[in-house]
DNA sequence: GCCAAACCATTAACATGTTAAGTAATATGG
DNA sequence: CCATATTACTTAACATGTTAATGGTTTGGC
């Protein structure tokens, strides 16, 4: 009768894991990126770098980590593996001289344009396959569910 | 006008990507998870794994990486840990030595019984966020989305 | 039985995730 | 002004993600 009774409830199914479930969706979607990505050289995180840099211009790098969900210790090596291959340059804010602001050079944006059609090709792929309706509710619920938990940090 | 035509669509917004969107609310949903991970020294890819086993006993490799949404390359490393930190053991299939059987130890069924509590009590904690039936039609959502994506692999 | 093809797990190499510590620049209190 | 705390970014260390290659095992055709 261990694990049973109302003081100690079982376990839940396995199944039920929800960063699993949100995991095991996010695979699906990016199955279908992963080869253009390839095919272009790039990293996924290296892609939303540069994407967030087209839109947004020149941009500090603590900002730019929270537009690309990454860490900024990831961010720092990104950085420095894109500078390299002159994909973005750096150079320090001059009112501020510990922040460092990021743009994306001439190369960069030929890159993403080239690939860009090959991006928005899988995304037309994936609406025909779930129904663009359900993928726009979808967002939402993301965006629903991660406000709700963020908003909580109390 | 380029960029504008109807042969060369405009680009995506940036805050339209289904990989973000994923991302974003799966970090959000690990923050809860975190702390108690940190606590009892384990990551999230080994609790998986413990958790994988706990409910299905002895399993192979292969089939165990399928089961924790992980490749069998990072799966090796991890087994590898937990084998060294006695949580698990590994031995190869008698019937095909190369396969290996692998199964959660004693000390590592303590571990799981352990922490599941403090789970358990984030998913309350989360439910009570968000609405349990919004999470329940999450789950749902997300599996027909990932089972619609599978399909297509012709 | 023999050999090539297929299979399973592991290792290798490079990139990122995660936490902690370090460094330089700026803000703040006295 | 000066000592201190705070801020922004970087490094460091260890674990995992991703792809390719390696090394035993087994299977199938012959």
């Amino acid at each position: 009768m261990s694990g049973d009774g109302p003081s100690d409830p079982p376990m839940r199914d396995f199944s039920r894991s929800l960063p699993m479930a949100l995991l095991r969706a996010r695979e699906a979607v990016m199955d279908r990126f992963r080869p253009s990505l390839r095919d272009f050289g790039i990293t996924e995180q290296q892609w939303r770098v540069l994407r967030a840099l087209h839109d947004r211009g020149e941009v500090e790098t603590g900002a730019l980590a929270g537009l690309c969900c990454l860490l900024t210790p990831s961010l720092s090596r990104i950085l420095k593996h894109l500078e390299s291959t002159g994909l973005v340059s750096r150079r320090p804010a001059p009112s501020d001289q510990r922040r460092t602001l990021v743009a994306i050079s001439p190369e960069g944006r030929a890159l993403l344009e080239r690939r860009a059609p090959h991006s928005e090709a899988q995304y037309r792929a994936i609406e025909d396959a779930f129904g663009k309706d359900r993928v726009d509710a979808l967002y939402e619920t993301l965006e629903n569910l991660h406000d709700a938990l963020e908003k909580e940090k109390s």
